[in-house]
RNA sequence: GGGCGCUUAGCUCAGCUGGCUAGAGCACCAGCUCGACACGCUGGGGGUCACAGGUUCGAAUCCUGUAGCGCCCACCA
C-alpha cells in the first residue's frame, strides 16, 4: 500500500531490517583515482550532487573542492568537507550527498548550495531526472542500478547489514524522504523575538496556569516543545479537514472587490508560483470571484493532530460564541496517556491560547498504562488489546471502572494477563505469546477439545470458528465490591420498615456509633484528599478498605442486634442510612451505576435521612453534594476503644477456629488485664455475644480473672483471653498453639531488645522512638511471662 | 545514544516526608448452606523487598553502581 502521503516524524516506526550495505566507486576524473561511497539505498545515487568528506580527515582532505563523476549519469559533482554529516570513523569515511532523498543530506545541501535532484514521483517510481530508469518503481530501479554498477566494475562490494527502516505508522511501507512542498505552522519565536507558539505553551506550564500531574511529565512536555521544530501540518489524504487555503491568479483589486469588508479572509502573495494564497474561516465558493478568476483550494488535508488539536473549543461551537464555550472554557482537567502529551496535549494547548487566548484545561493528569500480560503496551496491530465490552459483559461497568481506577496508581503501568473463555464450555484458557500479534487463528480449548478464535481485534467475523470472549479474573475485585456493596443495601433496605428520620446526638451515641462516625469522618477526608491530588487508586482503596471491612465487617454486624431491639433499632437504621447515603455519595465517581441504583432505592425508603441531621435527598446522586462531615468526630480514643474489642473478639474466633468448635456452641470467654482496660472493654459482653456467641460474665474482665482449668488461651498485648474448653481442649495442640505465640513474640523481643542494645541507638534516635522500643520490650516481655505460665500448666495437666 | 519509569508473596499491585513482627486482591490450605452477600464468612500458610556498595542509631524507603524489563525521543551514510 502507498499512502503518497506527507507524514510526520511522530508517524515514523523503525524497523531493524536485514538489508545489504553497497559500497560503489566515485570515479575521479583525469586520473584511475575513485573515492569509495557506502549507501543502503543505493538507487539514490541518481540524485548525488555531491561527496562529502570530513575537512580535517588526512585521507581526502586534498580532495575537497575537486570533483568526481556521478556513474551511471556522467555528472560531475563536487567533493565536499563536512564536519556535521560525516564521521570519518565511519565506513569509507566519504558519503555520498542526495539533497532531495535524506533529511540529513537536505541539510548538508543547504549549508554547501547545492542542487537538489527530486527523482521520484509521489508513486514511488522515478522521474524524468533519473533518466533511463524513468518511470521504474524504487524497488526496481534499486536492482538495475546496482546490476549496472556492477556490469560497469563501479561496484567495489556488497556486504549484508542490518540498518533501521522507517516504516509508516499507518501502511507500514518504508518512507521515501523527497522533496515536495508542505503547510508547516512556525513554532519558533516571532521574527521581533517574542514568544512563539511553542514557546507560549511553554510559559503556560513553566507559569503555573497549567499543572500537569504527575509532576515528572512536564519535563517531556518541556523538552519536546523546547526545540520549536515547525509542525507539518499538510497530508496528501482523503480524509481529514481540509486546509483552508484557496489559490487563485487576479490582480489584487478583484480579491479587494470580492471580500471588501469580511475580516474573515486574507491573503498574500506567494511569487514562486505567481498566485494568490487566499485563507478563509468559511469555505469559499470556486465562483467567489467570478467566472474569470476561478478560486481552487489546496487539495490537502490537515493532519489529524492539527484537528485534534482544536478538540477543546472546536466541541464547544468555536469559532462561535456559543453559551457553551462560554461556560465550559477553559475546561478543569484533561485525562490522557503519557504517550500523546507531545502530539496531542501540547497542541491543543497552542491552539486554545492562539484562538482563545487561554490555555484549555487546569490541570492535565497522566495515567499509567494498562499492559498485555507480558508486559507490553497494548496496540491495534500487535492485537494484544482486551474488549472492554467483553469486560463489561462478564463483569459489569462498575466493575471495569471500579479495577481501572484502583490500578491508576501513580507511577506503575499494570500487566493484565487476559483468558479467553471457551465459547463451547466457558473454560478460561489463559492467553499465551504465541497467541499474540494474530498469529495464531486458532486454538483448541484444553477442556472440551472443540477449537475457537482467540478473543481480540478481529477485522472481520470468521465464519467457521466461534470468536472466544474475553477475561481476566483482574476485573474479580470490582465485580465483587460492586456485589458487597449492592448486598449491604440490600440488608438495610430489609431493615428499614419503620423509619423515621431524625438528628443524631453525638453524646448519647453507643461506642460503635461513635467509632463508625470517627472513621467516616476521617475517610471522607481521605477520598477528597485523595481525589483532589490526583491519587485515583488511593481514592479507590480508602473507599472499598472502608466499606467493606469496617461497614460491612464489623458496623453493619454490630448492627443486627440493635435492628432486633424496638428501643434500639430507630438509631440503628437512622445511622445506618446515613452511612449509606455516605458511602454512595464516595462510591459514585467510581461505581456511578451502582451508586445511583442504590441511591433510587434508598429515596424510595428513607427519603430524608443523613448525618448528623436528615435533609431530603436529592433526585440522583450525582448531583448530591460531595459529603463533609465535622472534624471533630474524629476520635483516636474511641476508635482504639474499637480496636481492642475487635481484637478480643478475633481472638475469640482464632481459639474456635483452631479447635473447630462448632459456632452454635456457646463459648466460655475469660480475660485478664488491668482495670483500664477493663474500662475500655465494658461494651465488649454484648458483641461477643452476637458477633461470636461467645458468653463474658460480668466479672469475667479485670485484673483479678484467673485462668480457667481446660481452657485455651490468647494473649494479647493489652489483655490475655481464655476460653474454657472443657472436655474439648487438646492439650498438646494447644501447648503448640502457644509455642508458636511464643515463636512469633520472641522474635519480635530478639529485634527489639537488639535495637535497645545499641547505644549509638539510645544516644542518637529520637526520644519517643527509644521510649516506644522500650515499652514495647516490656509489653512482649510480659506476654511472654504469661504464655510460658500457661505452657507450666499444660505440661503439667499432660503429666 | 538521550530521557523517564519499573523490579516487593505463585500472579497483579500498595507501601506518601527513613522507625511497631512489610500489606491488599486473586490463587492456595482448613472450616462454615447461622436471616445482606459462596461474587460470601472465619481462620491459616506463603516474601534474603532484583543484585552490589554507601549514607544513617536504623533502609523496601535516601545516594551510587550493576543486571533485567517497559516506554518516549533522537538517529546511524
Amino acid at each position: 500500500v502507498h499512502l503518497r502521503t506527507a507524514v510526520a516524524d511522530d508517524e515514523i516506526e523503525y524497523q531493524e531490517t536485514a538489508g545489504h550495505l553497497c559500497t560503489i566507486r566515485y570515479p575521479i576524473p583525469g586520473t584511475d583515482d575513485a573515492v569509495l561511497v557506502s549507501t543502503t539505498r543505493p538507487e539514490t545515487m541518481l540524485g548525488d550532487t555531491a561527496v562529502a568528506v570530513h575537512p580535517d580527515d588526512p585521507r581526502f582532505k586534498h580532495l575537497i573542492g575537486k570533483t568526481v563523476t556521478l556513474p551511471l549519469t556522467g555528472r560531475e559533482i563536487p567533493i565536499v568537507g563536512d564536519a556535521i554529516l560525516v564521521d570519518p570513523e565511519f565506513g569509507t569515511g566519504c558519503v555520498k550527498v542526495t539533497p532531495a532523498h535524506d533529511p540529513n543530506d537536505y541539510q548538508t545541501g543547504l549549508r554547501h548550495n547545492l542542487p537538489m535532484i527530486n527523482l521520484m514521483n509521489p508513486d514511488g517510481t522515478y522521474n524524468e531526472n533519473a533518466g533511463l530508469y524513468e518511470g521504474l518503481d524504487r524497488r526496481e530501479v534499486r536492482k538495475r542500478v546496482v546490476s549496472d554498477l556492477e556490469a560497469g566494475g563501479l561496484l567495489a562490494r556488497v556486504e549484508p547489514y542490518t540498518n533501521r527502516v522507517g516504516l509508516s505508522d499507518r501502511s507500514k511501507t518504508p518512507i521515501e524522504p523527497y522533496l515536495s512542498d508542505q503547510w508547516f505552522v512556525r513554532m519558533g519565536d516571532e521574527p521581533d523575538g517574542s514568544a512563539g507558539f511553542a514557546q507560549k505553551a511553554m510559559d503556560a506550564v513553566t507559569s503555573g496556569a497549567m499543572k500537569i500531574h504527575p509532576e515528572r511529565y512536564a519535563k517531556s512536555y518541556l523538552d519536546w516543545l523546547g526545540e520549536k521544530r515547525d509542525w507539518c501540518i499538510s497530508r496528501q489524504l482523503w480524509w481529514g479537514h481540509r486546509i483552508p487555503i484557496w489559490y487563485a491568479r487576479c490582480p489584487e483589486a478583484e480579491l479587494k472587490r470580492a471580500f471588501a469588508g469580511r475580516d474573515d479572509v486574507t491573503w498574500r502573495l506567494d511569487e514562486e508560483n505567481g498566485q494568490w494564497l487566499v485563507c478563509a474561516l468559511d469555505d469559499l465558493p470556486a465562483d467567489a470571484l467570478g467566472d474569470k478568476y476561478p478560486l481552487t483550494q489546496d487539495p490537502d488535508v490537515l493532519d489529524t493532530w492539527f484537528s485534534s488539536a482544536l478538540w477543546p473549543h472546536s466541541t464547544l461551537g468555536w469559532p462561535e460564541p456559543t453559551p457553551e464555550l462560554e461556560y465550559y472554557y477553559p475546561t478543569n482537567v484533561l485525562v490522557t496517556s503519557r504517550d500523546i502529551i507531545t502530539l496531542w496535549v501540547a497542541r491543543m494547548v497552542i491552539t486554545g491560547l492562539y484562538n482563545l487566548g487561554q490555555v484549555p484545561f487546569a490541570d492535565v493528569y497522566i495515567h499509567p498504562k494498562i499492559l498485555d500480560g507480558f508486559g507490553e503496551t497494548m496496540s491495534k496491530m500487535k492485537g494484544n488489546g482486551i474488549d472492554p465490552l467483553d469486560i463489561i459483559e462478564r463483569y459489569g461497568t462498575d466493575a471495569l471502572r471500579f479495577t481501572m481506577v484502583y490500578l491508576a496508581t501513580e507511577t506503575q503501568d499494570s500487566r493484565m494477563p487476559v483468558a479467553n473463555v471457551c465459547p463451547h464450555c466457558g473454560t478460561l484458557v489463559p492467553v499465551k505469546q504465541e497467541h499474540m500479534s494474530m498469529r495464531t487463528r486458532k486454538v483448541t480449548c484444553p477442556n472440551c477439545k472443540k477449537p475457537f478464535r482467540p478473543g481480540g481485534p478481529w477485522p472481520a467475523p470468521d465464519a467457521e470458528l466461534t470468536t472466544a470472549k474475553q477475561a481476566s479474573d483482574k476485573f474479580d475485585m470490582g465485580r465483587n465490591f460492586a456485589n458487597k456493596i449492592w448486598n449491604a443495601a440490600r440488608f438495610l433496605l430489609l431493615n428499614l420498615e419503620g423509619y423515621t428520620p431524625a438528628a443524631i446526638h453525638l453524646d448519647g451515641l453507643p461506642p460503635e456509633d461513635r467509632w463508625i462516625l470517627s472513621r467516616l469522618s476521617s475517610v471522607t477526608q481521605a477520598v477528597t484528599g485523595q481525589l483532589e491530588a490526583f491519587r485515583f487508586s488511593e481514592a479507590a482503596r480508602s473507599v472499598y478498605e472502608f466499606t467493606w471491612s469496617e461497614f460491612c465487617d464489623w458496623y453493619v454486624e454490630m448492627s443486627k442486634g440493635r435492628l432486633r431491639n424496638p428501643d434500639t433499632r430507630p438509631l440503628a437504621q437512622r445511622m445506618l442510612a446515613g452511612l449509606l447515603d455516605a458511602i454512595l455519595r464516595l462510591a459514585a465517581p467510581i461505581m456511578p451505576f451502582v451508586a445511583e441504583s442504590i441511591w433510587q432505592a434508598l429515596n424510595e425508603a428513607a427519603f430524608e435521612r443523613g448525618l448528623p441531621g436528615p435533609e431530603p435527598a436529592t433526585e440522583s446522586v450525582v448531583i448530591a453534594p460531595w459529603p463533609a462531615f465535622p472534624v471533630e468526630w474524629q476520635d483516636p480514643v474511641r476508635e482504639r476503644r474499637t480496636e481492642l474489642m475487635k481484637d478480643l473478639v478475633k481472638a475469640v474466633r482464632e481459639i474456635r477456629a483452631h479447635y473447630q468448635v462448632d459456632s452454635r456452641t456457646k463459648l466460655n470467654v475469660f480475660v485478664r488485664c488491668r482495670a483500664e482496660t477493663a474500662l475500655h472493654l465494658e461494651g465488649a459482653a454484648p458483641l461477643l455475644e452476637l458477633l461470636e456467641g461467645a458468653h463474658l460474665a460480668d466479672d469475667g474482665c479485670g485484673p483479678d480473672t484467673r485462668k480457667p482449668p481446660q481452657s485455651a488461651a490468647h494473649v494479647h498485648p493489652d489483655f490475655e483471653v481464655y476460653v474454657s474448653l472443657a472436655g474439648l481442649i487438646d492439650v498438646p495442640a494447644e501447648i503448640k498453639r502457644l509455642e508458636k505465640q511464643r515463636g512469633d513474640k520472641s522474635k519480635a523481643l530478639q529485634g527489639t531488645r537488639a535495637k535497645l542494645e545499641n547505644v549509638n541507638f539510645r544516644d542518637k534516635a529520637p526520644p519517643e522512638v527509644v521510649q516506644q522500643q522500650r515499652a514495647a520490650v516490656a509489653d512482649l516481655e510480659k506476654q511472654l511471662h504469661v504464655i510460658e505460665e500457661n505452657l507450666r500448666e499444660l505440661r503439667q495437666d499432660v503429666q
